[in-house]
DNA sequence: TGTACATCAGTGAACGCGCGTTCACTGATGTAC
DNA sequence: TGTACATCAGTGAACGCGCGTTCACTGATGTAC
């Protein structure tokens, strides 16, 4: 039985662990995602960490993890709400990816600066990325059935629509979009025509 | 008069600790490049860059700049080479672009990868990253006086094509390419696939 | 040309800091009887 | 139900390390006369 009262055996330290990791994302950015600083933010001590990880990598495999997971979450939410309106989708879904960047910038650089090294070593990691392209494949499929979008091989774009959506969001994050660009219009309007279509 | 003997008085020590940069993160990355490392390819002491930095941010820019600068040299060397031939324009400065990528992964993760805080206190830093950006809008010009390409506004289809590329880069250095994809042809054909025209 | 001197670009010791990791330990928990 | 005991998840001290930055200093250089 879980007792949430004492310190010792906190119950679910693992999953504790990797909110604090989150916490201290948001808070103070990934420059500060110590193994220290996140034992300190779950409240524990700095070798508590070692009982559920091999070391720092493993940690910032599982945070990273779990960043994915969430991005996959509300994709997946977007496409279903327009499951009917396959015009729709495209836009949507980029539109959720960029807001997952701007809401939670230091999970996204996390997940896509290098933090995480070897990660061909954590599988969990792995597969959630992949399934996230997977679902990207999957929307430009629909799309091409109906007929939005010309019969080229779904995979590769697919790839165009990410490196393009993401392209734009890690420049956006860097600050390195022109402002002349960014007061075209709304934003949603720039991400969209970042797709080309 | 320039003594290259003497240790003391080293004549070119600013630029020599930017060339040491640049070695340090071509030898061991990006997360290696510390201020003492630095001093140390260059063969000096490690309170010797104060001299000529102001902290290590400072260090950090001039090497960042440099490196955007060589990046700037070789896309307007592709594009002397091709100006008779916009056709080929595009598709020859997107592969510029990743083949800087792939020749200094490092470089390119510490342009972009946020390594560089306040980047706007750099000016020589701003500066030749939208001069590089303002050479995209005058190619993506010239595409359309060419008839290569619609009349959209021209820094956003710009944009764009540095988002497309850009992201592409960014993931197949971080190894999220899908190598079902890369299979599918040669790089550089993938590249080109990228622009979507 | 020679000398005194100010300037300047280096040196090396020292500072405090936070880090990842290890280790002997301890106290709470669950289980066998 | 009570007790002995093994297990397990924590603690806290300690390790060595590299870092950015400061500071008193020193030796080379250039300049004035």
């Amino acid at each position: 039985m879980m007792t949430t009262g004492s310190k010792y055996h906190h119950g679910d330290l693992k999953n504790a662990l990797i909110q604090a990791g989150l916490d201290v994302l948001a808070r103070d950015g990934v420059a500060s995602l110590s193994l220290r600083e996140v034992a300190r933010q779950a409240e524990v001590s700095h070798a508590a960490p070692y009982a559920h990880f091999a070391d720092k990598q493993a940690l910032i495999a599982a945070i990273s993890t779990e960043s994915f997971k969430q991005l996959y979450a509300q994709l997946t939410a977007v496409r279903q709400v327009y499951a009917a309106e396959p015009q729709a989708l495209l836009p949507e879904i980029a539109w959720a990816y960029v807001q997952f960047a701007r809401s939670h910038p230091d999970r996204f650089k996390l997940m896509f600066s290098g933090v995480l090294e070897q990660e061909k070593d954590y599988p969990d990691f792995v597969e959630i990325s992949q399934q996230t392209f997977y679902q990207l494949v999957e929307i430009i499929e629909i799309c091409q059935q109906a007929g939005l979008l010309t019969d080229e091989e779904p995979k590769l774009v697919a790839t165009r629509m990410w490196a393009s959506v993401h392209g734009f969001t890690a420049l956006l994050l860097e600050g390195q979009i022109s402002h002349t660009v960014l007061e075209k219009g709304e934003l949603k309007e720039i991400v969209t025509f970042m797709l080309g279509v």
